[in-house]
RNA sequence: GCGCCCGUAGCUCAGUCGGAUAGAGCAUCUGCCUUCUAAGCAGGUGGUCGCUGGUUCGAGUCCAGCCGGGCGCGCCA
């Protein structure tokens, strides 16, 4: 990667006019702006601070000090104290030579690999999956494609809610309510039915309120929990139908998870971990509860954490002990990333902290990974007209006909079948893209009509940039040529400002990459690749591929691939499959 | 009351952790299809980065206060 190259030679220019500065803050990073160069640095005005020396007398004493044959030829201090760097072409040419023949793409991996788990998307066994999972499943989802890819040992866990209250009412609805016919044609309809009649009829103040109903569903409950063999049949049962409903929903999105540990998994392990915070101290009796107090934390003192209720059961703080440290003894991560909603801030702050006091030697980093609502066009949360949760199943059956009646309108010659298949990379595409433009923390409208466009930042655009250069590919094969991009890169040359720019561009993703995996923010890839498209479509309107002469054609053949391997990565990574043509 | 987040072009939003003249898309205006996919490209118009102070070579970014909005806050998860 170039600009580790040039920071690799900074870093000995600066040990050598300044050998107490910290290398790992001399960082290398591209120009704002190509007329001042293709990288700079900006580290030598702090270190100048430091120093209590002038900043651009220092710059031009590490500039002196630069020694990087072949690399940069131009290097030149600016501004106040910047320090500009200008990539010499045979750099340029050499480290796309190198791509082409399949030593790197690019990036590198990371130097010290780790072992991450990411629990994302957690949906509840007996109700549809809605669009409240949507986010956490995809940007979970792209962050784990993210870590791969660099390297890192990644475990995705799916903590499933597959236990709590709303099982003593399924199970009276079961045994009372239960339609097999229904059951058989679309299990989960049916379980919310049977859920939504008994919910109604244990909720006071509800007309359908009864209290037998409310005690017959506490009593199933306990039996349940008591482990009664027919409930824990039944509960068998409906988590199996779940399941398949989960496999389905994950299918169509093409997200897998190493691991479904659902809550119950570690119903056996809370009475222990009450234990153990209890003999601690962390916790204690408060009203008949068992509660965790934070009197010297600002931001938790009001907000103290209950880990026993007062009718003795455990509640989801418990269940998140049990479960990081159930992760810790099995994995032992570096990191333990939850993916989910903003509102549970605070939650997990508590958590956090609980498991700090609780286990001060773990050397695990803990990370809540949150993520803002999805808004309707009215800003309020999308939800359907009649004020339910949208099901996801039904989202993305509409984003597939919607982005149907998009391909057809535009490529009515192409089969029917095929146009489907498109039509389904785009419509799931464009959902899963317009999930991970925005900055996760914000809030975002969704729009079809935007996620949907041929123009702009969209699944649509950079799929059709990159089917672009597909076309060029398959035009090549119709002639009956041959391309061989190893044997191709002989012949690269850059020439042409537009080739130049393009070629900078592809080294930026080295650092894009790394910059998701360090702030979890897929959002950079995205701008990243949309930059990318933008580049790659002005070469293509520039240079003339095909009807070049050659050397100069085989040469713009070798940066289209290249580009087209990093677009096609890099939308692999954010879970973006690639139509052959659009 | 306490805490978290947000406020950037007419609209929707980026802004890689303090760097150089704040960027996209939509909308609007002007050009470009006998030429590898015009689902495209090039260019114009459009900004007191909520307000006020502070920190410093440098602030949309950090700090304090204020205004406006969203969300959360002991036995749901």
């Amino acid at each position: 990667m170039l600009h580790r190259q040039i920071e690799e030679r900074l870093r000995a220019a600066v040990a050598q006019v300044a050998p107490e500065a910290d290398p790992g803050a001399i960082l290398v990073r591209p120009c704002p702006d190509a007329r001042f160069g293709d990288y700079q640095t900006n580290a030598l005005m702090a270190l100048a601070k430091a120093r209590r020396t002038n900043p651009r007398q220092l710059a031009q004493a590490v500039a002196d000090a630069f020694d990087a044959p072949g690399l940069c030829d131009q290097i030149e201090v600016a501004g106040p104290g910047f320090l500009n760097f200008r990539l010499t072409p045979q750099a340029l040419v050499h480290s796309l030579t190198e791509a082409a023949r399949g030593r790197h793409l690019f990036f590198a991996t990371a130097a010290a690999p780790q072992t991450v788990i990411l629990d994302f998307s957690s949906p509840n066994v007996a109700k549809p999956m809605h669009v409240g999972h949507i986010r956490s499943t995809i940007l979970g989802d792209a962050l784990a494609r993210t870590f791969r890819l660099l390297g890192h040992r990644v475990i995705t866990d799916n903590h499933i809610g597959d236990w709590g209250t709303q099982f003593g009412m399924l199970l009276v609805g079961w045994k009372t309510l239960l339609d097999p016919a229904a059951l058989e044609r679309d299990p989960i309809a049916e379980l919310e039915r049977i859920y939504r009649a008994v919910n109604a009829r244990c909720s006071e103040g509800k007309p359908e309120f009864d209290r037998t109903t409310l005690e017959q569903a506490r009593g199933e409950l306990v039996r349940l929990q008591a482990g009664d063999a027919e409930n824990t049949a039944i509960w068998r049962r409906m988590i199996a139908l779940s399941q398949e409903q989960f496999a389905t929903i994950y299918g169509r999105l093409g997200v897998r998870f190493d691991h479904a540990l659902g809550e119950s998994f570690y119903n056996d392990r809370l009475a222990g971990v009450v234990r153990e915070l209890e003999s601690a101290g962390i916790v204690r009796e408060s009203e008949g509860a068992l509660v965790a107090f934070f009197d010297d934390l600002p931001q938790l003192q009001r907000h103290p954490a209950i880990v026993r209720k007062s009718d003795g059961a455990a509640n989801y703080t418990t269940t998140d002990l049990a479960t990081l440290q159930y992760r810790l003894t099995t994995w032992n991560p570096d990191a333990v990333i939850y993916v989910t909603d903003g509102r549970q801030q605070l939650h997990f702050q508590q958590v956090f902290e609980i498991f700090r006091r609780w286990q001060p030697q773990a050397r695990v980093r803990p990370a809540h990974v949150w993520f803002g609502s999805i808004l309707g066009e009215d800003n309020r949360p999308l939800k359907t007209r009649s004020g339910e949760n949208i099901k996801l199943a039904d989202l993305l059956d509409e984003a597939e006909e919607r982005a149907l009646q998009v391909v057809a309108g535009k490529n009515p010659d192409l089969p029917e079948p095929e146009q489907r298949q498109i039509a389904r990379m785009v419509g799931i595409g464009a959902v899963k893209y317009a999930d991970l433009l925005p900055n996760r923390q914000s809030d975002y409208v969704f729009s079809w009509d935007k996620m949907l466009a041929l123009n702009g930042n969209t699944a649509p655009y950079l799929l059709y940039a990159a089917t672009r250069i597909r076309s060029i590919f398959r035009k090549l094969a119709e002639s009956g040529e041959t391309f061989d991009l190893a044997t191709a890169a002989a012949h690269l040359t850059l020439n042409e400002p537009a080739e130049l720019a393009l070629a900078k561009h592809l080294h930026g993703f080295d650092l894009v990459l790394h910059a998701v995996a360090e702030e979890h923010r897929p959002n950079y890839l995205c701008n990243y690749l949309y930059e990318l498209a933008g580049q790659f479509t002005g070469f293509y309107e520039a240079c003339p591929v095909l009807r070049a002469e050659d050397p100069v054609r085989t040469s713009r053949l070798v940066l289209c691939e290249l580009t087209l391997r990093v677009l096609a990565r890099g939308l692999h990574v954010l879970g973006l499959e690639l139509p052959d043509r659009m």
